[in-house]
DNA sequence: AATGAATGAGAATTCATTCAT
DNA sequence: TATGAATGAATTCTCATTCAT
């Protein structure tokens, strides 16, 4: 028989599709100019998948495992909040950097997605995240590690707003532009992400008695 | 009359394009679906508009010039920090209300422009908040009415995202699904509005206890 | 407005559908050869047609419809049958030489067809024949006009199936092979009627005088 | 034993190629669905027919054989005609139960052959029953069997058609419900034996009985 | 100037055929 | 020699754009 695909190729065709899904959108993205950059014909390309919505599915999955697994590597640290937010933040500028492709696909289909489909999306891709945050921040409060006057759902939300919109500022060429405008050119990686480690801190705690704590603390030292 | 008319029924087919685009993405969009929504013939779509590109780009001129709009009025209040971000807040909760459809363009636009343009697009989107968040929380810093260990553009970065996402939460179904996972519901206008509020706050070290420690501290030099 | 289809390039259109979809089949025929065949783009075709089915559904109608018509024609005569018969048969041979298409359409469908649709096109193609011929043989053996011992509705069967096989032959290059193989060449077309005929008053025993006229022979024998 | 498991896989082959051309048509049949269900691989069809179309031939070659095979068991009886009617009506009826694939891929062919192929298939097909047919009923007209008035070629034609009608009539689901329309329902394969029977009987003017009968009749008018 | 029918390039998908293993 | 994965031409269908009326 002619060589089947090698798992490379397969790995490559499924990159070379998330890379233009994210790039075309999943309407003007061509099967055929996929195949070709993959160097190999739209035949094959359809004997391993159905149809165009099938593979972009398989381009979906795989861009959601990827960013799933570099989200798991912040999930495993320690619970404290702060040490797991500057994890997250170093995470997504990783990630960013090494596999854009990802986030813009998401970014697309975020943008895209509507009525049933979008919320079965936004379960799958979100409901990992959403109920640890939570949790985790619910966690803070009565450790008295944060402030407890707040929803835990909402702040888990909001802190979940910041990285995303890092995100987003780290892969899309428009939040990127954006991203400049407000700070007057690129920003430093380390500077972003002290000053925003900065503004969660303050955000979470810092409320006087976890100030007093924290003071307490010190003191001893 | 003539011309009144025209002018009419060319607003009316910007409103059905913005509507069509936010809706289909600018690909999935029919020009003829357009024309016929507004009650006019291709022809004339055509004789206005060079092509679809142009076309689009009008309908997102004037997305670009409601959202201006709204912004202006939520600047023209009083510098206050707080104030300021609860204006916006409730501005966001409105336009997404009231023309959700501007916020779904821009959304999309946002997921889908690339390069150069992506610079032109958030230069011109962003450009006047990016300016203004910057030199309001610059300000603020030196009054002392907020911290001032902190990068302006940053901060105001930081704090135009939360308001983004929010938008993308009010209008975008998949961005609503996912607030919705995280807050385990639809969330309560008043209830977010307010504890965005406090996170923002305390973000900024609003809070009495934040800045009583400064003051301390303050008052030690 | 670009000057629309004219009733006479609709015909057209439906002209070439049927002699590729004839010709061709309905699987092979291709629609874009069959518009450039019509002077007309593929994209008119489908604006007057949803898709190819919907088109073949139009050839076939027509097909029908023409095929109805000269039908109608013989149904409109005096109830004999012989000079019914003599109708037929030469309302067959003028289509087979002015339609050969609607035939050879009919053939092509009535080979292809299968399950449920093709009960549903031998009711709408068939029905109308087959009670008539049915009625009429019945009311001849009434009137002692034809055989009684026979049964009125396989009787009409076997004639309707001279009159089918006589239109293959005519219009089929495969069946007119064999019609001339078993003539010894091309049959003269009054010949074949009158032999038909022959055949066919005997086997429906009509004529007293067919009767009388081979009773004279054997009596002379 | 290698040669012997080919043979057999060759026969299984066509076979199924037969099946499938007959039930999805020529072009339709799909030469891989054919390979998978004869449990061989498209390379080993390919090795032994250098394309669809030959692959095709040589299945319509196997119908044929099978077809003549089943003739010659007919034209090996005595020359009588009615007896030889007799005898042809129920091989048709056997054939179109046991082997109605082959008279479907026959249908198939003879409504799609065209040109200087059909002729020749025509010529292969037919030519032999063609030819005996005329020569019996030359032969039967001579012998005072059947009447003399009528052209032995084209009665044998007649003849033909209407037994090539009943095998369309049994093999094809179109001609099937054609049939039932005429006879409003499924007829019983004696009854319509019987009938055909009378129906040749007549036409060819055989029967001295009924002849007889019919003289009795007139004379008592 | 307005109309909307016609155009035709372009995209998805299929499947007979090839050929490396 | 057998395999069956890979190839790519061909086909259906869509829709932005044009232009005769």
């Amino acid at each position: 028989m002619k060589k089947k695909l090698t798992q490379e190729k397969l790995g490559e065709l499924l990159e070379n599709g998330i890379s233009e899904f994210a790039l075309a959108g999943p309407e003007k993205a061509s099967m055929a100019a996929i195949a070709k950059k993959s160097g190999i014909s739209v035949g094959v390309l359809y004997k391993y998948y159905r149809d165009k919505d099938a593979f972009f599915d398989a381009c979906l999955e795989k861009t959601l495992d990827e960013l799933r697994g570099a989200l798991q590597e912040i999930e495993s640290r320690d619970g404290r909040m702060l040490s797991g937010a500057q994890a997250a933040i170093e995470a997504v500028q990783r990630v960013a950097r090494e596999r854009g492709d990802y986030l813009r696909l998401y970014l697309k289909i975020a943008a895209s997605s509507s009525g049933e489909y979008a919320k079965k999306l936004a379960d799958e891709i979100e409901g990992v995240s959403a109920d640890l945050y939570r949790a985790r921040i619910g966690q803070a409060a009565k450790n008295g590690e944060v402030r407890d006057d707040l929803d835990p759902g909402l702040f888990a939300f909001f802190f979940d707003n910041l990285l995303m919109m890092l995100q987003f500022s780290y892969c899309s060429d428009y939040f990127r532009a954006r991203m400049e405008r407000f700070c007057g050119g690129a920003p430093d990686d380390g500077a972003l992400t002290e000053q925003l480690l900065k503004f969660l801190e303050s955000a979470f705690a810092f409320s006087s008695a976890a100030v007093a704590h924290h003071e307490g603390e010190e003191a001893a030292v």
